[in-house]
RNA sequence: GGUCCGUUCGUCUAGUCCGGUCAGGACGCCAGGUUUUCAUCCUGGUAACACGGGUUCGAAUCCCGUACGGACUACCA
């Protein structure tokens, strides 16, 4: 069986950051490609030039090198398709628009943007809406309502044009989509789009079409928005005699609140970010934060994102980018759009965690610590990450969960005070300092012998004694195993906490 | 308004094509256990087929309708 080749592209237009929505786009058309040996290539749509952010491109490359999704062609990499930068195409879409304006599916339209708005609004105003279709097209300022003197002449003047695709009437557009199966549209309810615009770019569709069959793309994977302009798609695809590539339109991300796209704001509001890397803005000097920023690791991000919206029909929910393009199956991509749950997204980045060696974790936190102003040794941190890894989700929490590792604790939580200081704690620490001075082998499992036996010497209860003690240690009630605190911390630091704690908690009567 | 798409626990989802297990798993939440504390971990629990008809011995699954949600409806992508 002789199969074409597969070959999938990315192509957002460099309008601003890229959301997660198109990242998870990206991930797919990633993962179907490699499941199958084909190609991936990133495109840059930049065919509205009003809207081109600068830094935008380099924010996409960026945040896709992070992920590890890597293209094979495209705007960073070249290739034999090239050029991958829709603005450096353009005669390439001027000779097709010609060709359908010769073929007669497209005609010059002369009207201006201002009398369309005041037919929209005139429109409006009888609660009709106004669409350039077989309908009205007779009656407006276009090239199928004059000679072609009138035209030539026209376009000798320079005056401004569009190309818009005649839409034929009365058809049924029959498509299908690998997702969702057959939809059927009556060409009676589409409009007339603009191809090629005014300012001689290219609008999305021609552009995309065009770009789409000669770098021979073989499936169209994008999201949902698109589905609407599939049937317009289809027709241009008929209209230059074209074999269309298959379709996939992929369901939407919702915000986890209520209904509706996932938007910036919502991750502003629910403290989460919907940009993968933190972005800078130009224009406004606003900055969003990113999922990197905000220390997500990139394989938990990946992971995440792939499981909202496809599974892989079994009960595996920890995948790796390998493991992820082997079980990758565009029909196993849900229909309904997803909500993004950031406790789940948390969850995912604590399993990585976990998995991380203390050396790699030690090599992140310490960046941190320095930042604080601590400049512990190397192997300690290890040693300090070993411990609490298994209570954090992201690097930033370590301090939180290790800062008596580093500093003497200054108060002592009230709280925990009032539960666990009675009145013969203090008689009890003394003589555990005293114990413990007469340690020569500060290991935990030795200490953690010794003062077994010491409690049992002495008869005192284990619960009342350890508490006591992790409240000096510590100056709460939290923490990892209290042995392992104080090996790590040493002999001298141990006996300097007690002593302190000593003093400071001082004889409880009661 | 119109067109198209969608709808299983709070959330992500399995099951739907090829009707027939107490509708399964995960996150979250709750309870119990382990632990010197907290966390981890273990055990258990909570909780869903949008609604209404129909077909059928039997429907989450097939058909029709309704409701709700979403996308699109630019010389933006």
């Amino acid at each position: 069986m002789s199969q074409k080749n597969i070959r999938v592209r990315f192509a957002p237009s460099p309008t601003g950051p890229l959301h997660i929505g198109g990242v998870r786009t990206a991930l797919y058309n990633y993962l179907f490609a490699k499941h199958l040996g084909g190609k991936f290539i990133l495109r840059i749509e930049d065919t509205d030039q009003t809207r081109f952010v600068p830094g935008a491109q380099e924010y996409i490359v960026d945040s896709f090198r992070w992920c590890g999704i890597e293209f094979d062609e495209g705007v960073t990499k070249g290739g034999p398709f090239g050029p991958y930068i829709q603005s450096e195409r353009q005669e390439i879409y001027q000779q097709y628009s010609e060709q359908l304006l010769n073929s007669g599916h497209a005609y010059y339209a002369f009207d201006t943007p201002e009398a369309l708005d005041d037919l929209r609004k005139e429109f409006e105003a009888e609660k009709k809406t106004f669409t350039y279709n077989a309908e009205v097209r007779g009656k407006l300022h276009n090239s199928l309502n004059m000679s072609k003197e009138e035209v030539t002449s026209l376009l000798k003047k320079d005056t401004p044009y569009v190309v818009r695709f005649a839409m034929p009437e009365d058809r049924i557009v029959v498509m299908n989509d690998l997702i969702r199966g057959q939809v059927e549209v009556n060409t009676n309810v589409l409009d007339d789009k603009v191809l090629f615009k005014s300012d001689g770019m290219p609008t999305y569709h021609l552009a995309n079409i065009v770009d789409d069959h000669l770098m021979e793309i073989s499936h169209v994977i994008r999201g949902e928005e698109w589905l609407p302009s599939l049937p317009l798609h289809v027709l241009l695809y008929e209209a230059f005699g074209w074999e269309a590539p298959e379709f996939a339109h992929l369901p939407l991300l919702l915000k986890p609140e209520g209904n509706g796209k996932l938007s910036k704001r919502d991750g502003d509001r629910l403290g989460f970010p919907v940009f993968p890397l933190a972005w800078n803005d130009p224009k406004s000097g606003e900055v969003s934060r990113g999922y990197r920023d905000d220390g997500y690791f990139p394989e938990a991000f990946i992971n995440m994102l792939a499981l909202l919206g496809w599974n892989p029909g079994t009960e595996q929910e920890l995948f790796s980018m390998q493991e992820l393009t082997e079980a990758f199956s565009i029909d196993r991509v849900g229909k309904s759009g997803s909500k993004f749950d950031p406790a789940k997204a948390a969850w995912f980045n604590h399993q990585y965690l976990i998995q991380k060696s203390n050396v790699e974790l030690a090599g992140l936190f310490i960046p941190i610590l320095q930042q604080k102003g601590f400049l512990a040794e190397t192997e300690f941190v290890e040693n300090v990450v070993g411990l609490v890894k298994e209570r954090v989700n992201f690097v930033s929490e370590f301090w939180d969960q290790s800062n008596f590792f580093f500093i003497t604790p200054e108060t002592f939580d009230p709280l925990a005070v009032k539960k666990r200081w009675k009145a013969d704690s203090y008689q009890q620490m003394s003589e555990l300092k005293t114990m413990l001075s007469g340690v020569s082998d500060f290991n935990a499992a030795r200490l953690e012998e010794v003062t077994k036996a010491w409690l049992e010497e002495k008869q005192y209860g284990m619960g009342a004694v350890m508490n006591a003690f992790r409240l000096i240690i510590v100056g709460e009630l939290k923490g990892p195993h209290l042995f392992d605190i104080i090996a790590l911390i040493g002999q001298e630091e141990t006996l300097n906490r007690l002593e302190r704690g000593l003093h400071e908690l001082g004889e409880k009567k009661d």
